[in-house]
Parts: C-alpha cells; structure tokens; sequence
DNA sequence: ATCCTGCACTGAGGCAGATCAGTCTGACCG
DNA sequence: CGGTCAGACTGATCTGCCTCAGTGCAGGAT
C-alpha cells in the first residue's frame, strides 16, 4: 500500500493537496508498524514521552478515568485517524486510549513528528486542519451530552460514526459493522448500558436503525436526521481547502 | 503595546521559542482592530467565508444552537485566545460566537492566517499547539458534563477558568473578576439558571467558593480541587515545547 | 419618589435516566 | 457434554435535576 492510498495520506489529501515530497514525508512516517491486542492500553493518563500511532486498522477509542471508577469515552478512533497528537505535544497524556478490536497502527515519535513540520511545514498546516475536525468532533459530543436526551445523542452517534466511516470507504448510507459492546457505547454516550440498551430497541422498533451482532443498518436515514439534529457539514467539504 | 508582550503572542511564545521575523509576522495579524459591543453575535452559524478574531480584551463565548432553541456554550474566550478558527480553516461556520462583555479583537482573514503559515511555518505549529490546548478543554468539558454532577461540575469550571485566566494575568490563585451571569453559566454547564444558583449556595455555604457581584473568591482551593477531581496538567507546563 | 427591568434566589412537583437484581442466549472449553 | 462467562435484555425502584411559578432587591429611567 502506498502513502497515497492509505487511509492516514487521503485525509490531510482532503485539506492539503500534497507534493511528491509531502507524500514521501507522510511514508516515513508509516516506518514503524506494530500491532496490538483488543483491550489491553496503549497510552495512560498521565505517562510522559510517549509516541503517537497513524491507525491502519481496526478500532481503538480514547477516554479519561475519573477517581470514582467511572469513565468518559471521548472519541472512537478509525483507520486513517491520529492517536495521541496530544500526548506528544505536550509531554504528558491526559487520556487513555485503547483497542477495541486488534489493531495496527505505525508508531510516531514526537521527534519524527516535529522534524516533519519542520521539513515539509504544509503538513503542519494539514494537521492543524485535521485538528480541528476532530475538535469539531468532540464539541458535537459535548453539544449531544449536555442538550440532546439519550435517543437523540444514541442517533446522532450512529449516524456520525456511519459518515465517518464512509469517508475512509469503510460504510455506505445504508449501514456500517460496528465492533463497539452496548457497554462502550454508554460510556461514550453518558448513559448507563441498561438504558442503551433499552433506547437501541425503541429506534429498532420505530424502524429507524437495526444495532445488532455488530452491525449497524440504518433504515430510515432521513428520520433519524432529524430526530438526532444530524448536520455533518463539520465533517465534509469538497476538495483540498489549500492548493 | 509590542506583540510580545500581547496576549496572543505571550501564549503562542509558550509552544514555540519565537523569532524576531515571527514576532514581526504576528504583529501582523494584529493590525485590523476592532471593537464589539456586548450581546451582538459577531460569528454566526452556517456563515460561510468568515473572519477569525484575536482577542485583546474582553471576554466571549462560542456556542451551538440546537433546533429546539436550547443551546450550549462550548467555551468562553478571555484576552489572547483565537476565536473562530474553525470558521476560517473550514470555510462555513459550526458554531456562533458572542462577545459577552464589550470587547477588542483583532480581524484576521483567512487568506492572513494561510499567508503566515506559510510564510512563517513555525507558527502553524504553534498554532496546533495552541488549537491542541483548546481541545484538551473541550475534552474536559465533556468529561464533566458526561460523568461529573452539578456541583463537581461548576466547581472544575471555576477552577479552570481562574487557572487560565492565571496565565495571562487577569486572577490570582485566591480569586478573580468575572462577568458571567447565571445563566451563562447554566448554558455552558448544561444546567439551569436555577439550578446553578443552588450550587453556587451550596458552594459558598460550605465555605468553599463564592461567586457574587462579578467576582469569585477561592476560599478553600485544596477542598475545590479535591471535590472537582481537578488536574492542572492539561493547562500548565514550563517553558516552550520547541526551542 | 416610584416604576420598571434584570438578576439572584426559593419551594413544590415531575420526569428522564440511574441503579439493582436479576434472566436468557450463545461462544468457548475442559 | 455440562460448566462458565460475556453480552444482551428486562422490570422495579430510586434520585438528580428540571420546570414552573413565584419573591426580593438593586440600579436606571421617568
């Protein structure tokens, strides 16, 4: 697989048309592959000089831990999407971030990213854009948190997880699988797994979306839409912003 | 007033050791100011082809406005912050900005911030920094609306705010001025105004905080940060990352 | 001097969603 | 082949916070 091709080269591709030598830069970072086992963490709160990965494949998600035992699922990370760009740019992690399924991801150093920058500085550029998408992201988490009721924030979450995917070509409109336990999802969501479970069944049986046995099937797209407020203008643009 | 020694370029100095080119660059982008009167949005949501601000003085909010009429404030922004980068990066806006006291920003086109960027390439990698270190917040946020109660809530909100506002010398560990009214308060917590005023009773009457005529006083911060599970870590290091 | 408006503040009652305490199913295993 | 273990699922009960419907007070307008 070139650089081109990979999931990691057609996101920044989308807000930076990116030069021979750019392409060649984002390949070196691609050096280090590893893999890793479902559940066991790769990064921890609070552990310093860590690295960052570039996902190939499978899924992992990042959360913070509470004293008290509980936690908050932050994000899902996707093929093609950065792990821990914070952790390295500061020298310290505030978050966890775990496989959900065994997963492949190249190992990036904070040197290897900075000497990036500083070589290839479009690629900075391209970064920061794909910053702020997640940032936009996780400000439509918090909006769905604070002000959306569970049925909402559960439709919302489905549809933006389907539109993600489909931008790495991993879902189409209809549906998506979806390795993610009803446990995960409530601590994603801010709910307890009894009560997402019980709001799964209401839209199954609105026949709004199936969740079963790891795959998601959207039934009635335009329904849901409007029940969750779905806008994925903060997740789609046409073409390079920046020439 | 010189850049370094503006708020903007005290902060982004933090990340990045800055040179005198890019000190001249920042400077820059300070010279369209303008003033904003309080309660008028200035960025609106679905605009497209948006200005972004530097903030002089002042203080403002950016929020989500919900079908429904209910909203959610995402953040505040004090002196020094950037707002509306998103607006800028992706060229339509996900979210709406008010100022909330009467305030001083400088312009800064979309076409400015690209030109610096790629005239002084360091700076968008301080720029990451600085738009990491605003989702780090928003992550912090949305962990205290998912799994923090209304008290633990609003006491890491003013713990928060007055750390930041510590770092660019509006406040004191003992205390700072505020203008946020209750209800702000309420939209950016996702509580109600009501509800609010009994926590910040509660909060008083157990001689922990008091927020009252604009001004929150810490009386007891070792008992706050332990009630709010506080950790500075995401805010604080010493120093520039980059030499 | 009084009216008016905005903000702080209070109590009663209701509901969304949590918690508890299970059952049921299918996958894996010795 | 039964044992066990994780995840999906359910009903009963509990609770945090909201909503509604107010009062009190200060500062500005008339």
């Amino acid at each position: 697989m070139t650089a081109l091709q990979s999931p990691f080269a057609r996101k920044l591709g989308a807000f930076v048309a990116l030069s021979a030598t750019e392409i060649t830069a984002i390949d070196k970072l691609h050096a280090r592959k590893k893999q890793f086992p479902a559940g066991r963490d790769i990064v921890h709160q609070g552990q310093t000089n860590q690295s960052a990965y570039i996902l190939a494949s499978g899924w992992a998600c990042s959360y913070k831990l509470l004293t008290g035992g509980t936690r908050q699922i932050v994000d899902f990370q996707i093929p093609g999407d950065f792990l821990g760009l914070r952790s390295v740019l500061f020298r310290t992690s505030d978050h966890n971030i775990e496989p959900v399924t065994q997963l492949e991801a190249s190992e990036v150093l904070a040197s290897d990213l900075l000497e990036t920058f500083s070589n290839t500085p479009r690629l900075a550029t391209a970064m920061l854009w794909a910053a702020s998408r997640d940032e936009a992201m996780v400000v439509e988490h918090l909006v769905g948190i604070g002000r959306r009721d569970a049925k909402e924030r559960t439709a919302h979450f489905l549809l933006e997880l389907g539109a993600r995917l489909k931008l790495v070509g991993l879902g189409t409109t209809s549906g998506y699988d979806c390795p993610l336990s009803q446990y995960l999802l409530a601590d994603a969501l801010g709910l307890s797994a009894v009560h997402v479970n019980r709001v799964l069944r209401e839209l199954r049986e609105e026949g709004l979306v199936t969740f079963q046995h790891g795959h998601v099937e959207i039934h009635d797209l335009d329904a849901l839409v409007l029940l969750a407020d779905f806008d994925k203008t903060y997740l789609d643009h046409d073409g390079p912003l920046l020439k």
